[in-house]
RNA sequence: GGGCCGGUAGCUCAGUUGGUUAGAGCACACCCUUGAUAAGGGUGGGGUCGAAAGUUCGAGUCUUUCUCGGCCCA
């Protein structure tokens, strides 16, 4: 008698995932279906979703970052999709820019090719090939990720249309009047011969030399002042030779002091600040000195000095200004101004109507400006400043300082201030910096804080320098009058270099004669072409206007961009900019950026540190299931941890999951029949099978609560919880019974039967959009003939009369008394008198307010033991005790519950 | 160095306007089951909320300082 004779589980759906192995043939399945395709018509006309992708750059492996970044946007993408939206996405890349450039000069190094050998046109095609190739590599890394988009019709920042529209996007700038050329210091790279751009500036230790240097004072409306030396300090001895001026801080005290000892310094006079004179004698070494007089820096208002190389053709005057950026935090008070080489410097010269000048070219040499030192390299030339001061008695002390200093990205080169010819994007003259800020406002933010942090960003920022003296990107269309210097403003020319890009790309620019772009309108022997190209922060800023404008099945403004909290600084920032000076709004509606991928204990991943997991040490070893878990299950508003903690975790969750979804497969034998839920008369069922509709309908409810506000770790985190607790170890449980050992015509196993396939419908397409693979398993599992994808599911529909607060209230005094019962056989487990539940038979005394309420329900089967009674005791405390008993009689052979009669259903098997 | 954000059980996360012994799932321990079986069930231990000080009748929840971490900037 046994097992021919019950309704045990049957399924072909495997315990054991397998998912490393399982994955790559799903990704050939929606290649093989078309399942991008398939979900553009399944939702044709429907309200669009469209998620603007941000372009990764085209260069080197995917990590962490850009694998969360994928699976975050495609799990949106999937939800949107399933909530009935089309759900568009387009891929794309960033392929212009300094990296490629330099992988490719790394090539000619090795390969000892000289690249000014190299023409242009044949360099450029360099660039593009590498950023070709590394697109279709990521491609194949994506879609091994579960990511679903239009891989084959992708865009990219390098295509002609792109080219084009950039320059048109530019056009527009230039006519308004808000791109203008300016000169000022912009942090440079002599080694790769070009300014960059902040994002492409690291900061790291950098040992200087350093140096106490005087300036004697030539005019001063003050006695005491007179015949003095202003002293300063700098880290830079190079920038001495550019030096234009002396800036000093009018609410500090400073002093005169004589130096005594016996060296070139002997009875001079010096001026330093004087919260700065303790640190100035250790450093300088003074022995012996006294303090002549102390006063406030006002004075120095009208001070004139000269040169510390004024008897070496340095003859000319060096003023002193006020300024607030000095500080006594470092130095001598007193701050050496060269307007070609800081920020701070060029502003303060630039008030007093001092103009900086071209003191150092592009390799980083001093030019004929600069006397006596023309054709030095500046990094050779602090040695020779040294000796050059020491020579001329203005040196007071020299040394080394290791301090944070900015570098190069690429070739991690010490970076300098130079002046330069640049082009910039004003963020005030046409009320850029206004409309931006307006545009923050109508933006909906994911978290919330992202919209301070980036309104903070463009209340401060300088103007945009979009100027870039390279050659693998969009160059520049500006051209200018040799007669008068002016920037050639006519829509005709711009609109017709477009024309010329569409059809043959930007390389042409460099190739071809300037009169291909002036047409027959202007005489390309007036014009000088311009030969610097675009920052590529406005290529990817363009975006919006060469993809979502440009193609049909986007639309404009995008309805989300999402990315990595850095680009609030990055893409968010130059996207909106481009989009506000050209249209005057954003150019999406909201905002969702996630923090940065860590290590398990809250660190960076780094190399030296020995903590990079990278994607695919995860897919090899779980599969990008467990990696969308995670990503689903973790607050992307912090930064995200992971370790191989951390994922055997959430591969624990999935097997839970799969269990379960296992479970529901086995009971249906593989059979799944969509439910009718709208014609369900739900009265007629159970009231447990009621109770778990009524869960379903308040999971649904927090369901689409929790994917609104783009909540996923908690909608995840429910789902789980369902799984486990309402599900594995109560509904589940209960009706093991039911389904094993009751007849396949008793009704009550036939409403089981309905609710199983409504909740494996449920969770298959809840689930969908973050376990893709697994469900789609799954959906192919149960519809075999099938060319279709779950993916291509509406979320369920829930009715509202699945909603029953009556029976909510109900089973929840249930569960607790089953919690109560649970105890009391725990108990007599505990003691070695049962082991199963089944062997206990139990007897539940409750007071009469609880006995009306409770003796309308089988507690044998909610609690699963082989009796149950429920006795009216009105001195029970607390109104309630559970007592439990070994069961007494015969088990039966079916269904394994023990009684002293015949068993009621299997008696005639006994 | 500056700005912003964050630090709740081993892990992932909840903790509404400050108010009863700080919650959930997973993990762990022990027990049961062997008809979801490299599964399933039950019970249980475990945080004083990064640290310190303060405000308050009362603070994980407010203030200050410190510390650790992340991003951005210099």
């Amino acid at each position: 008698m046994s097992k021919e004779n019950i309704n045990l589980p049957k399924t072909s759906f495997s315990m054991k995932a397998n998912l490393p192995v399982k994955e790559p043939s799903l990704v050939e399945y929606w290649s093989k279906i078309d399942l991008y395709k398939k979900l553009r018509e399944s939702r044709k006309g429907k309200e669009k979703f469209v998620l603007h992708d941000g372009p990764p750059y085209a260069n080197g492996n995917i990590h962490m970052g850009t694998a969360l970044n994928k699976i975050l946007k495609d799990i949106i993408i999937k939800f949107h999709q399933m909530d009935g939206k089309d759900s568009v996405y387009v891929p794309g890349w960033d392929c212009h820019g300094l990296p490629i450039e330099w992988k490719i000069e790394e090539q000619y190094k090795k390969n000892k090719k000289n690249k000014s050998d190299v023409p242009i046109i044949e360099f450029r095609k360099e660039c593009r090939d590498f950023a070709s190739k590394w697109i279709e590599i990521h491609k194949d890394q994506f879609k091994r990720l579960g990511v679903v988009g239009d891989w084959d019709n992708y865009y990219s920042t390098m295509s002609n249309d792109a080219e084009a529209q950039i320059v048109r996007e530019l056009g527009k700038f230039l006519k308004e009047g808000s791109l203008y050329r300016g000169f000022k210091p912009v942090l440079w790279s002599t080694v790769e011969k070009t300014a960059l751009a902040d994002a492409e500036v690291e900061y790291m230790e950098h040992s200087s030399d350093t140096i106490y240097a005087s300036f004697p004072i030539k005019k001063t409306n003050h006695n005491e002042l007179k015949e003095c030396e202003v002293i300063i300090w700098t880290t830079t001895p190079w920038t001495i030779p550019a030096n234009k001026a002396l800036a000093f801080n009018k609410s500090l005290k400073y002093l005169v002091i004589q130096i005594d000892d016996e060296n070139e310094f002997n009875k001079k006079k010096i001026v330093v600040a004087k919260d700065l004179l303790n640190n100035l004698i250790n450093d300088c070494g003074i022995k012996k000195f006294k303090k002549l007089t102390e006063f406030s820096g006002e004075k120095f208002i009208g001070t004139i000095c000269n040169h510390p190389f004024k008897k070496i053709g340095y003859d000319y005057d060096i003023p002193m200004f006020e300024a607030r950026f000095v500080t006594t935090e470092q130095g001598s008070g007193i701050v050496h101004c060269a307007p070609s080489h800081g920020p701070d410097d060029f502003n303060l010269c630039l008030s007093n109507g001092i103009k900086a000048l071209e003191t150092v070219d592009d390799d980083g040499k001093y030019t004929k400006n600069i006397p006596l030192f023309e054709g030095i390299h500046i990094f050779k030339a602090n040695k020779i400043i040294i000796e050059k001061l020491k020579e001329n008695k203005k040196l007071l002390a020299n040394g080394k300082l290791t301090h944070s200093y900015p570098h190069s990205w690429r070739s991690k080169a010490p970076l300098v201030h130079r002046a330069t010819p640049q082009w910039f994007i004003s963020m005030e003259s046409h009320g850029l910096r206004d409309k931006a800020l307006k545009a923050i406002d109508k933006t909906k933010f994911y978290p919330n804080k992202g919209k301070e942090r980036l309104r903070s960003m463009i209340e401060t920022r300088p103007d945009w320098c979009v100027s870039r003296q390279r050659v693998w990107g969009v160059p520049l269309p500006i051209f200018i009058s040799k007669k008068d210097g002016k920037v050639l403003v006519d829509d005709e020319i711009f609109e017709n270099i477009a024309k010329i890009y569409e059809i043959e790309g930007s390389d042409c620019w460099f190739s071809d004669d300037s009169q291909k772009f002036l047409g027959k309108k202007y005489d390309s022997k007036d014009y000088e072409k311009l030969q610097d190209i675009v920052e590529v922060w406005f290529d990817s800023g363009s975006t919006h206007s060469f993809v979502l404008e440009k193609r049909n099945d986007l639309k404009w403004p995008a309805s989300m961009y999402l990315e990595g909290s850095d680009q609030h600084r990055g893409w968010f920032h130059s996207s909106l900019l481009e989009s506000c000076g050209t249209r005057g709004e954003a150019p999406f509606e909201k905002i969702l950026s996630h923090g940065f991928v860590v290590d398990g204990k809250g660190l960076k991943m780094s190399k030296s540190t020995g903590n990079v997991i990278s994607p695919d040490d995860i897919l090899k070893k779980y599969g990008a299931d467990i990696l969308r878990i995670w990503v689903a299950s973790s607050d992307y508003a912090e930064d995200l941890r992971i370790d191989y903690t951390i994922l055997e975790q959430h591969a624990e969750a999935y097997r839970k999951i799969r269990n379960t979804f296992r479970y529901l497969l086995g009971n249906l034998n593989d059979n799944f029949s969509e439910i009718n839920v709208e014609k369900l008369n739900i009265d007629q069922l159970p009231e447990l099978e009621q109770y778990m509709l009524h869960k379903l309908f308040e999971l649904n409810k927090n369901f689409m609560k929790n994917f609104e506000s783009y909540n996923f770790h908690i909608l995840y985190k429910e789902l789980l919880n369902f799984c486990t607790v309402d599900l594995s170890s109560f509904y589940f449980d209960i009706r093991k019974d039911t389904l094993y050992c009751d007849s396949k015509e008793s009704q009550k196993r036939k409403d089981c039967i309905m609710v199983l396939n409504v909740i494996l419908d449920c969770l298959l397409k809840w689930f969908a959009p973050i376990l893709s693979f697994t469900t789609e398993e799954i959906f192919k599992l149960i519809n075999e003939k099938s060319t279709e994808s779950i993916h291509l599911k509406k979320f369920p529909n829930i009715p509202e009369n699945w909603f029953n607060k009556k029976i909510e209230d109900d089973w929840i005094k249930i569960i607790n008394i089953r919690d109560q019962v649970n105890y009391s056989i725990e108990k007599k487990r505990e003691e070695k008198i049962i082991g199963s539940s089944l062997e206990a038979s139990i007897k539940i005394f409750v007071n009469r307010e609880i006995f009306d309420f409770v003796k309308n329900y089988d507690f044998s089967e909610i609690c699963i033991t082989s009796t149950a009674e429920v006795i009216l005791d009105d001195k029970t405390e607390d109104g309630i005790k559970i007592e439990t008993i070994k069961a007494k009689g015969e088990k039966c052979n079916v269904c394994w519950k023990i009684s002293e009669e015949k068993c009621k259903r299997h008696g005639h098997l006994q």
